[in-house]
DNA sequence: AGCTGTGAATGACTTCACAGCA
DNA sequence: TGCTGTGAAGTCATTCACAGCT
């Protein structure tokens, strides 16, 4: 009532909100406007109480005996995500990795925009990428205030991603997307997400090669 | 002694191994050959307990006074990963994403190659992709076995990954990376993990949504 | 009767703190 | 002395189980 909702919210009930919401746009999509939370749960791939749990953090929107409403839901969900304005990004790495995210148009439906992309090799400085021109790393600061951007992406190698993390902490920036495989140091307050293909890859073959090796103790 | 180690090892652990692996080789090409697990935890961006109790589920690898020796070490955990042999991967849709994670060779210099590109529209196969010729979908069981692989690679619309992950399934293949921004519906034995960008943003854009709220509070 | 919201119980992971070995 | 390896303690996350609302 006089104090608004403000708990510390759980970071795995976080990682989980944007597979809520992408349920319930499927819900919606599909014309429901009710759900109960072992429905969520079922599409979501997790279980009733999870959901319920995590949605509570956030207010009692659900009502009992019926549910949850749909467009309800969603557009709190949405609210707490902040996805109820568009995020301008900055991507810093212009090779293969960087040119095809730039491209690639489906973070932007998703409240997501690369509004420009960077690189430190003047040769490619200039060149297009689909609307946007590459323009040189040194120019972040500029681009970062003139775009208002906050968020930053790294597809650089991993020898220079220190570099830019370091240059994008100096500019303001304090949410990075890091695809180098590199560990980032950046200062208290920053927050560094990774994603790292290998990894996955590896973690997955860690598995496979421990699958194999039970089987075989099994004979 | 008797019995090999063979404990439950923690996800967690699990999932820092390939990290650890990343810096050992930074060690190791730097010509050091020996390490405390502080100076490894200060690489990984993690603390010393931590480095220790991972490594103590794999078997007692350093040395009290002195630290764990590089090289072996690096074996130690390679040999974990099932670093030592090559895993063959198949990718399904050769979209955008699916082409350039193909031609990427990022992977094959960390034991992962794409030995296989498919899809199921009919004017893309035949197609070069790199080395590789785009094949049919439904020639999955056919290449899966030709190439002996385990590992499946998931890059088509949200629409399409639950059948191909079904097909995968269906011809064998257990450990699944899926791009596609669905949650995978699999039995039980099958590993799938997420790897979702957007998904990624959303969590930084949570906390930069909270910082500026946070923020205007304290005024 | 049905389903939410949530304390209490359990389980997973991390950190502490130190015995014990090189 | 210095650093590992690991029980014990602490923290975070999940699941249970049910009171309480519709």
């Amino acid at each position: 009532m006089s104090s608004p909702r403000r708990r510390v919210i759980p970071e795995a009930t976080i990682a989980r909100l944007p597979i809520y919401q992408r349920c319930l746009l499927e819900l919606e999509a599909g014309g429901r406007t009710k759900a109960s939370s072992e429905q969520l749960a079922e599409l979501a791939g997790v279980n009733g109480a999870k959901v319920r749990k995590d949605l509570s953090y956030f207010g009692t929107y659900g009502t009992r005996g019926v549910g949850y409403d749909v467009p309800h839901l969603l557009h709190e969900i949405r609210r707490e995500l902040g996805m109820t304005h568009d995020w301008p990004c900055v991507i810093v790495g212009a090779g293969n990795l960087g040119t095809a995210l730039a491209k690639f148009g489906g973070f932007t439906d998703r409240g997501f925009s690369v509004v420009a992309i960077m690189d430190v090799d003047e040769s490619k400085v200039g060149q297009k990428v689909g609307a946007l021109t590459i323009r040189h790393e040194d120019d972040l600061a500029d681009v970062v205030a003139e775009l208002d951007i906050s968020i930053g992406i790294i597809t650089t190698t991993a020898g220079a991603a220190q570099d830019v993390a370091d240059q994008m902490v100096e500019v303001g920036i304090r949410s990075i997307l890091n695809f180098a495989p590199a560990t980032l140091d950046v200062p208290f307050g920053v927050l560094v997400r990774d994603v790292d293909v290998a990894i996955e890859l590896q973690i997955l073959a860690f598995h496979e090669e421990r699958r194999v090796l039970s089987e075989a103790e099994i004979v």
